[in-house]
DNA sequence: ATCGGTGCAAATCCTTTGCATTTCC
DNA sequence: GGAAATGCAAAGGATTTGCACCGAT
């Protein structure tokens, strides 16, 4: 990623202002919209540059999501409808990076904390 | 899941007997040394319900792993070999469950949380 | 005997790759 | 101008599905 490009702004952009932790397509969509000659390949291409330069990240999953926040923050992924929400939790991020220390004489980068279950409005709905 | 099947409980030894968490075709590829005419098919089909009646649990990643022990723990995984080790910590499962009250409003039903790095073997690599 | 489970092959979904063309610095 | 990035189309890999047959209860 040494270059700056419009699809790489935009796509940037967009991810920024998303709190939905899009999917590929999800992204690709959207950004078609403002660039209606954008192709899928690229889409991944950026996304792939912009996680490895861990200007975004990505959620593991069925498909994968992508998320413009970078700060430590955990998720709640809901099992019926897919929808992320970020959770904020100080406490979680301040324990688990004194666990960061050793794994079996690995080296530890990164965390990641998320819950599953039913979300607010496919809670009710059941 | 309502019948007993060999290919079934082949499939479940294997998950248990293992500590390497597989993938789907990890399974099929090992479960075909025993029942050369299984199929892939079978082997996700089985996975899915195994995952679904929570006798298994499933892994995210790159390509979805598999692990036979469901009681609660935490993953090492190797950024680089794709290495998954477990870890076994009660203070982060107690301080987790006790997260689980509410989020949002929605049912928290389960918390996962892995660590990324390089496991001991690729970090001397380097 | 029933109907859930399996095998097979085809389909689908997600993601990656090769290559010619475009565009940023 | 030259390397890097893009678009397109094709390939690849993982997973799912339709359907006829098989086998556990």
């Amino acid at each position: 990623m040494q270059r700056m490009t419009s699809q790489k702004r935009i796509i940037l952009d967009f991810l920024r202002e998303s709190k939905a932790h899009p999917s590929a397509t999800d992204v690709f969509l959207s950004v078609q919209k403002k660039l209606p000659q954008i192709s899928q390949a690229t889409v991944y291409r950026i996304l792939d540059g912009f996680v490895e330069d861990k200007i975004i990240q990505s959620i593991a999953g069925k498909s994968t999501r992508f998320d413009g926040n970078v700060k430590t923050h955990q998720h709640f992924i809901c099992n019926n409808c897919d929808t992320i929400i970020d959770i904020f939790d100080k406490r979680i991020e301040n324990y688990l990076n004194n666990k960061k220390a050793s794994v079996q004489n690995g080296r530890v980068e990164s965390f990641n904390v998320d819950f599953r279950g039913q979300c607010a409005k496919c809670k009710q709905l059941n």
